[in-house]
DNA sequence: ATACCTTTGACAATATTAGTCAACACATTA
DNA sequence: TAATGTGTTGACTAATATTGTCAAAGGTAT
């Protein structure tokens, strides 16, 4: 169900890796890979980082789904929750107007 | 600092409450209470909901604003904080479009 | 002094999130 | 069939973050 995992579970197969070698490979615990390409555990940024490196893909677009997904997991079941992104970005373009 | 913060103090000076009224009214903790209205503590939903109550305003732009923020700090520091509200956005109304 | 107000910081309690580990089921293959 | 490799699961612990409690401080006004 999560994007960032579907997404990087593909990559993961088409580098050739099994899911135990990634994980070694970005030292995490195989479960834990596991669940989050699944979508059963949220990523950290870090092992995200760490997977485009070793797929040796652009982690750009990775780390922008990463993002919107832990937005959206704060803001589930929020009757206001597409008012509050359109917000929250307003304030953020002003914000970084001002820098 | 906080949108909520400010505005839910400009609120209850309105209303005539002191802060320890507003604080007993809602059953919370003076401290924490000074510490939300000055955005050194975040809003707890329920507490945004019950001060609105208490001032009698509606409380819609106030929970939008207390999501909008609690995003924002999640997203900090973020180099694709915008890009990752863009997508969010979408999957919601997609999301939406769904059910 | 007394009675309010708000703010502050230290501390404890709780909840949430992250990490560890062993075992399972399945398939492949030596 | 026994050994190896695959991914998944659940129970448990550890670490971290969030919340709540409390006592005291500094104001201001009566």
């Amino acid at each position: 169900m999560s994007t960032v995992g579907l997404k990087l579970r593909e990559l993961r197969e088409k580098a050739g890796f099994s899911l135990r070698k990634a994980a070694v490979a970005i030292d995490v615990d195989v479960a834990i890979l596991s669940k989050m390409e699944r979508g059963e555990r949220r990523f950290s940024k870090e092992s995200v980082l760490k997977l485009a490196e070793l797929y040796k893909t652009n982690s750009d677009k990775l780390v922008i789904d990463f993002l919107s997904e832990k937005v959206l997991y704060e803001l589930e079941e929020e009757e206001f929750a597409l008012e509050a992104l359109k917000v929250a970005e307003k304030q953020l373009k002003y914000k970084k107007k001002g820098k």
